[in-house]
DNA sequence: CGAAAAGTTGACGACTTTCAAGTCAGGTGG
DNA sequence: CCACCTGACTTGAAAGTCGTCAACTTTTCG
């Protein structure tokens, strides 16, 4: 399959909202979001996206996207055009099943974020996105003394977790302040994974990670 | 295929958190809705499903039950075995892309609801409900009136948009009043659908129903 | 009819936003 | 090297949204 590389700059947009895209998008370095314009002016994140995922799969099968794709920070990403994609999944019903479940996760992840935004005040759902993306980020190999690449300003952050910028920096100062974690130089630390993850209910399960691939493909774990 | 009919009593459930189904649920009357338990004792509801959906179809690939399915009133469904659904797939690819299709909109459903609790207050949030619920029973030739079955209480529908009972009830209380809609014996009225569906900021693009179904199957339409 | 469930309302306090006024860090030009 | 500038981060105060508690009314159903 030809492959067509391509590197991004924050806040670069991968796909449109509305748009009909003609390929899909794999995460090869940095990170990506999902995001949608709301008609009050504000935006909000539906998804982040790390190195492995193919944020913009569900393009195959739905025409209009329903979101816009962007870069956080600089990101790497591989472009697969649909049709190619298409011709070599008619060929292996297995790589069939395999980006269907891939879709499924997806869906499950949607659902943790739904249960996080109607169930947890800001502070639970900072604390929710970080574990969340610790463990990713770990699966991928990208987590090193407890603390993984995160270039995102608190904006961003408040447009994921569906708070203000006033409130999100609040809520880092007191995760600071209780030593459960810190953010700084586009980089998050866990201090107190317990304790963090006690606060955010966090549950890796919906993430659906039973066959570690971390253990098969990476040097150091995290 | 072996179809197994079966009816609901309120609350019953058909599929627990963290089991393993064999099975998949087919909406055939009433509705249903996916919730999940939070470690603080409250419950959240994470989607809510009309006839013709198939509310754990990720259970073809995904092996444990991140959530639980339950039915809102009294419903009707239809249980399928996996391994006879499988095998019907596996004789059929553009099946298999019905399936995998049907998922994605699951997912772009879950998307829309992180958009929705992340972006809109209290009020946005059941107008929001309620647009959906509308499109969507509409689709399946069960609005009459501009008017569905919601037999759900307020305590549920609380649990849906994630705000207590009370607020739930003040809302309607204003819905009512701005003349927006009734919710009354479990049923809702859309009493000025245009007024709603702005306050609500809905769009149906992401239910993907280009082509309306209900034009073709059902005698009358909404 | 009577009990239980669901709905309704007021008062008070907690969480969160908005507005405003800063501080801090990194990058540019003198 | 330092003044300056800009974007990001911080913080306080006032106001709005929303949750909790508690009491009460209405509806449902045996």
């Amino acid at each position: 399959m030809k492959l067509v590389g391509k590197e991004l700059s924050p806040g670069q947009q991968v796909a449109l909202e509305w748009n009909e895209p003609s390929r899909c998008c794999l995460v090869v370095e940095g990170l990506l979001r999902r995001y949608s314009n709301l008609s009050n002016g504000t935006v909000q994140t539906l998804s982040i996206h790390v190195p492995g995922d193919i944020p913009d799969l569900q393009g195959l099968h739905l025409r209009t996207m329903d979101h816009t794709l962007a870069s956080i920070g600089g990101s790497k990403v591989a472009l697969l055009a649909h049709r190619e994609i298409l011709d070599v999944l008619r060929k292996s019903p297995r790589l069939v099943a395999l980006f269907w479940r891939e879709s499924l996760v997806d869906a499950a992840v949607a659902r943790a974020w739904v249960k996080v935004l109607g169930g947890h005040d800001a502070l639970g759902r900072f604390a929710h996105l970080a574990c969340e993306l610790y463990v990713r980020m770990r699966v991928m190999g990208l987590v090193s003394d407890n603390s993984y690449p995160l270039p995102i300003t608190q904006v961003h952050l408040g447009e994921t977790i569906g708070a203000s910028v006033v409130h999100v920096n609040r809520i880092l100062k007191k995760l600071r302040d209780d030593r459960l974690l810190v953010h700084k130089r586009g980089r998050l630390v866990i201090l107190n994974w317990d304790r963090l993850s006690e606060v955010a209910d966090f549950d890796p399960a919906y993430l659906n990670l039973r066959e570690p691939l971390y253990l098969d493909l990476t040097p150091a774990g995290g």
